[in-house]
DNA sequence: CGGACAGTTAGGCCCCGACCGAAGTAACCC
DNA sequence: GGGTTACTTCGGTCGGGGCCTAACTGTCCG
């Protein structure tokens, strides 16, 4: 086998285990979570999952932080999580019969609106990304980036970017549910904090399903989310 | 551990061992490859390889032709391939140190140019969809899509596109060595036989490495290839 | 037909890795 | 201090899966 071959092998075993998948897929909602309750989640001891985290931080697709006797595990980035998403989205989804009928109310919540990580997603997160588009905030001829009137747009909702070094200021990440790009990067994340912050969205029951309040109007989209 | 995460790791479990992951390589170059081909490639015997093959093709990933004592084996389709090529763009790489001159040269001329499945890539792949954006050719404001002016430079082109149901004309693929998209979809495969027919690129040396002969004039591209 | 070649089946080896319980460490709190 | 909680380390079990050799099936060709 060749160098290059052992190499996607390495990265592909991280995600080749239901546990270490399971954890990851739940980091997605971009929150801390603590050693114990991934266990709990993943239905194994908490030996198991501290070896498993051992490994997922080794690999480099979790970071660490300790707090007195707490471990919190996050996703190690943007990259990271959209890495997943990503591949999630892709991978073939062949089960998925469930029809109880909280889990389809459950299901249908989630791919109206959520979090991917820090940004929105969903068929909310799809139709802003659209609506983006064709006001020209966005342009996607190279890549993707956000226009001058993009820049304005921001300023005039009174989302605050936050600018780090060596992240995109606005990064497409295919949505698991739609298919179609979603915006994610600083902006993104910019957008999904404001909302949060003044109530257009708010998180249902802890997961990463959001209820929409205002956010329809608020972003001015049209009315098919 | 939940049904989605065992879902994800079922299928990164493909890719999981060095020697499918080897082969799933080889094979996007696009071509056939025969089971003692692949096998001589990887390094293990006749019946290891048959024995991945059969897993490879029951997941998915792989189809089979069987021609008198031959199985050829292929990428299940473009699909796959950009899935394939995009994994191993995102997986980090720590490695590659190989600084003998013949594996400089090697790794030169597949940064250059090379083919992607059945399309271009490298940066002669990049340019290529970058002059066509810049042109308006592609229209990438809602996905990606090929504009009237396209069409019209296609037909003055002479390149005939073989339009088949189920594949979409124009799709992007993340190029592994640029990180950045280029063309892929049904145009990118004409373009590309059209410029092997042409002989403004030829295979060097049967690998998927290319040499760039006229490709940069004919399609008009500007001198940074 | 008989030999060469492509691929598969069968059987067995062996190692890796996922898991657990028990014991150890370290932080927090009364 | 002593009890509780969070996590890790250690030692051991067990199953799965990747690999091989040897023997078999099937195809092509002289």
């Amino acid at each position: 086998m060749s160098a290059e071959g052992e190499e996607l092998a390495g990265w592909a075993r991280m995600l080749a285990d239901g546990t270490r998948a399971t954890v990851c897929l739940a980091l997605l909602d971009g929150r801390a979570w603590t050693a114990t309750e991934l266990a709990k989640l993943a239905k194994v001891s908490r030996p198991t999952i501290s070896e498993h985290l051992n490994l997922l931080v080794a690999g480099g697709l979790l970071t660490e932080v300790r707090q007195g006797r707490h471990r919190y595990m996050k996703l190690a980035g943007p990259e990271t999580a959209e890495l997943i998403e990503g591949l999630a989205a892709l991978a073939p989804r062949r089960t998925e019969v469930a029809n109880s009928l909280s889990a389809v109310s459950k299901r249908d919540a989630f791919a109206r609106a959520r979090t991917c990580y820090d940004h929105l997603a969903g068929r909310l997160g799809v139709a802003l990304a659209d609506a983006m588009t064709e006001r020209g905030l966005i342009d996607w001829s190279d890549g993707i980036a956000l226009t001058p009137e993009g820049q304005a747009w921001l300023e005039d909702l009174g989302v605050q970017v936050e600018v780090r070094r060596g992240r995109p200021a606005v990064r497409s990440c295919l949505d698991v549910t739609e298919r179609r790009p979603h915006i994610a990067g600083a902006v993104g994340a910019a957008l999904c904090s404001h909302a949060l912050h003044h109530g257009w969205v708010t998180h249902i029951s802890g997961g990463r399903a959001l209820k929409v309040n205002g956010a329809v109007q608020a972003f001015g989209l049209s009315s098919g989310v």
